[in-house]
This record gives C-alpha cells, structure tokens and sequence, in this order.
DNA sequence: TGAAATGTTGGGGCG
DNA sequence: ACGCCCCAACATTTC
C-alpha cells in the first residue's frame, strides 16, 4: 500500500498507539494528520485548546526525530482529509475510535467516504463491551466496574517505533497557535510519562486518603494528558493492575485499587454518554428536567469569579482559572455549592468548567456534574449537600489551599481560615459569604422535593 | 465520593 | 450507696 493517513486526534503519543502502529502495519508511508476542528476549538481559546497547541508542537518535535512531522490542518474534518487523501494519494486512514456523540456522527460519515479504519485506545473497554447480560447498558458504577474488572485485560502496550517514515516536503501544514505553560502540566508526552511514573512510584500507595487533601500532591494529576491521549489509558489501567498484585501491605493495595475505580469511573462515564448521548444536553432523571433552577447572574458570577465569600470555594474556583485545572475534591465542593447552595443549573458550571479546564472532557465532566447535582446514573442523591465548611475543615484542615489561592486570607489564622466571618474582629478585604449555608441548605431540599413532586404528580 | 437530626449508652458529678 | 441529670461519644435515621 502506498500511503497511510494516521488521523490524530486524542492519541498523541508515540508509546502504546495501535492507530500508529496500525498505520505502520499496513504502509510504508505514514501522513500524521491533525485537524483543527472549528467545532471542537472554542471561542474565545479555552486553556484546553491552549494546551492541546502545545501538546501538538510537542508531538510535532517528537515525530521529527523519528524522520516525520505532523501534518496540521484547519478546517471541517471530511474536506481536509479530501483535500490530503488527493495531496498524498493516501489509501486508507488510521485512527483511534471515539466515542462522543461529535465524533460517532463525524467518523461514520468519513468512514463512508474514505476508508476509515478506527482502533481502540481511548478507553481499555470500548462501551460495546461492557454491558449486561441482556445487552443493556449498565447505568451504576459499582456493576459496571465488576464487570469491566472481570473482562481481559490488554496486553503489553505497543512500543514506540525506532524510526517512522518521512513525509512528503510538500504536504503543506498550518503553523501552530499560540499556547502557553500550565504550572505543572508541561505539554508532552516525556512530561506526561514522568508525572504518571512519579505518582505510581509513591503517591499511589497513599492515594485513599491523600486524594482527598486539597494542599497536598496526592492526586495522579494525570487526567489533561488522558484527555489528549498523551497518555495511553490502557497502560495506566495496566500498571494499576500489576501494582495491586504486587503491593504486599493491604492499606497501600487498597489504595492502588482506588485509584484504578478511578480510571473505571472514567470508563464508565464514557460508557454513558456513549449509550445515553442526551445526557449532554439535559438530565439523565426524568424526574428532575423541570427543575427550576435559579436564574442568578450575580450569584454564578461570584461564583465564577471565586468572590463567594466561603474561602475554599473562592479557592478553588481561583485555582480553575488560574492553572486550568482544578483538585478532584474542589471539583465537588464547588459543583455542590453551585448546584445546591445557589440552585444554579449544573450545565452553567458544566460550561464554565469545559471553558477552563484543560482536561475537559464531555464524558467526564458531564458525568461528574450530573453526578453532583443529583440528575444522573448512580447521582449522589438530591439530599446529599456538601456544607462547605465541614469540606474545608476536612479536607484542608491547615488552611494551605485556601492561602494559596486566595492571598486576601494570606494572613488569616487556622481558626478562622474556613469562615472568616464568624469572627466580628477580622477586617478583611473579602466577600461576606453571599448565601448562608444553612438557609441555602433548608432551600435546595425543599426545591428539590418540589421538582420530584411535580414529576410524579404530572405522571400520574 | 454528606450532614443534620435523632437515638442510645455510659461515666461522672452531685444532692 | 443511690437515683438523677448532664453530656460526650457513638450509632442510627432522616433529609
């Protein structure tokens, strides 16, 4: 065969990727393709779209000591790979499978005009193989996950290969944009190896109950690059397994076993936007889509802005702006005050998050949003309100985060730190807290109710 | 992958 | 010594 496209789009990387490996397989003569997909690009640039420029010119850099280069265009996927099918005389494109409702649509109608060939790599199990016995899909996480466990697992990943074949000099290819450095997510495939070693190699064995510590580095830190794929999902899940059957001591094994639920829950909410696609545009319970939700400008601002009043939550929104990314356990704090505190609708926090996240990743975010906010499969239920204070005491019982992040505290004693109010003596340059917990509280369990209520009496 | 409200128990102070 | 109360500590139920 003459020439082969390897179509990238979140595998960008060398280690482990059957679409490359494919590719190699089957020609002499490999074209990496990345296409700037005006659908999937924001405007105005999320950070996410920053780091993936960034993660593209590394890819470019390291295809380039192999003997290649990355081909990046701009434009509507099915005209571009036209346009390079007839450039290259390419007979076949290689590419990992994806699973979003966006991607499903785009590589079937791609895949009836050219000839597509998608592999697997996105997630261990594709949604196809993780089902019940009767064929449905499952929408709790704890079957779920038995059974993903209970399926085969992959085999070594894929090396990378020694050296690719050049491409040709006048396949034109777009400069990149414009990115920038997120502290702590270096945008490349070394950067990304390294953070996954690093945790696997300590952190791991803690991560039960370090995960949840907001100041500490207890988490993997590594989901901006299964995003983009800069990481091969099937080696991490692989290398979970083999820590458990290697940790002798319990406590650490029990850990290392947390932290692979957590690359399930990741799998599982592939799983359902994949089998329930409306999940990404209105509740998965039926009984709560006539929610009345509060229409608050001011208040999402605030919240948006991290000017809430409650330190942690100011923290943490801050966190997001600033670094483009956010700790797991902030992620539910804030979710849970948006959601609850001021009955804002969790697709205003879904959107804000996917505009600042350089992780976002529709499956996931949607999962956890809805999860949070109690419309989704195996949600937390309604009644389930985080109080922000307890979290904070909790979960970052120095006040580390909360300094870190919100410098107008900088000076403010451990006592205080969680609700500064309560102490009449602190003059500060802060928010008062712009909702009481306890009112607010009283008022999502009664808005809540009420929004079931009117479901089951209209049903009837 | 909560938290508040309510219930239960048991030790200690005290008349 | 005894009964009574208080309340912390823990358990259970409820939202």
């Amino acid at each position: 065969m003459k020439n082969i496209i390897w179509w990238v789009r979140r595998d960008l990387r060398l280690h482990d990727n059957a679409a490359l490996d494919h590719a190699l397989q089957h020609s002499e003569y490999v074209i990496p393709l990345f296409i700037l997909d005006p659908a999937l690009l924001s405007t105005p640039i999320s950070n996410r779209d920053r780091f993936l420029f960034g993660a593209l010119r590394a890819l470019d850099k390291d295809l380039q000591i192999k003997g290649s280069r990355l081909i990046v265009r701009r434009g509507n996927p099915r005209l571009i790979l036209h346009k390079v099918v007839k450039e290259s005389g390419a007979e076949m494109i290689s590419a990992e499978a994806d699973f979003s409702p966006y991607a499903k649509k785009r590589d079937e109608e791609i895949g009836r005009q050219f000839p597509l060939v998608t592999l697997g790599g996105l997630t261990v199990h594709p949604p196809q193989a993780v089902l019940k016995s009767d064929g449905d899909p499952y929408t709790v996480y704890t079957p779920f996950s038995r059974v993903w466990k209970s399926l085969p697992q992959p085999g070594q990943p894929l090396k990378v290969p020694e050296t690719l074949p050049p491409v040709p000099k006048l396949l034109f290819s777009e400069s990149i944009p414009e990115s920038e450095v997120f502290e702590g997510f270096p945008p490349n495939e070394q950067a990304a190896r390294e953070r996954l070693d690093l945790f696997l190699s300590s952190a791991v064995f803690r991560y039960s109950n370090a995960r949840n510590m907001l100041a500490e580095d207890g988490t993997s830190r590594i989901s901006p690059y299964l995003k983009f794929g800069l990481l091969s999902m099937r080696e991490a899940a692989q290398r979970a397994h083999d820590l458990i059957k290697m940790t002798e001591n319990q406590t650490e094994r029990a850990s290392c076993n947390t932290w692979l639920n957590e690359l399930i829950w990741r799998e599982f909410y592939f799983s359902i936007l994949a089998h329930f696609p409306g999940v990404a545009r209105k509740s998965f319970r039926e009984n709560l889509r006539g929610m009345r939700w509060f229409e608050d400008a001011k208040g999402l601002d605030a919240w948006q802005e991290g000017l809430t009043g409650y330190p942690v939550v100011d923290a943490a929104m801050r966190q997001l702006k600033q670094s483009g990314w956010m700790h797991n356990r902030a992620r539910m704090i804030t979710a849970s005050f948006l959601t609850k505190d001021l009955l804002i609708n969790w697709r205003e926090g879904e959107r804000w998050f996917m505009q600042h996240l350089i992780d976002g990743d529709l499956a996931s975010n949607n999962g956890g949003w809805q999860w949070t906010a109690g419309t989704g499969t195996d949600a937390a239920p309604y009644f389930r309100i985080f109080n922000p204070i307890l979290q904070s005491k909790k979960f970052d019982p120095k006040g580390e985060y909360i300094r870190r992040w919100v410098p107008e505290l900088a000076r403010v004693r451990n006592d205080d730190i969680h609700a500064p109010w309560e102490n009449p003596d602190l003059i500060l340059d802060y928010p008062a807290p712009i909702v009481d917990h306890r009112v607010a509280r009283e008022r999502a369990l009664v808005t809540y109710k009420a929004a079931k209520q009117d479901w089951e009496d209209q049903s009837k």
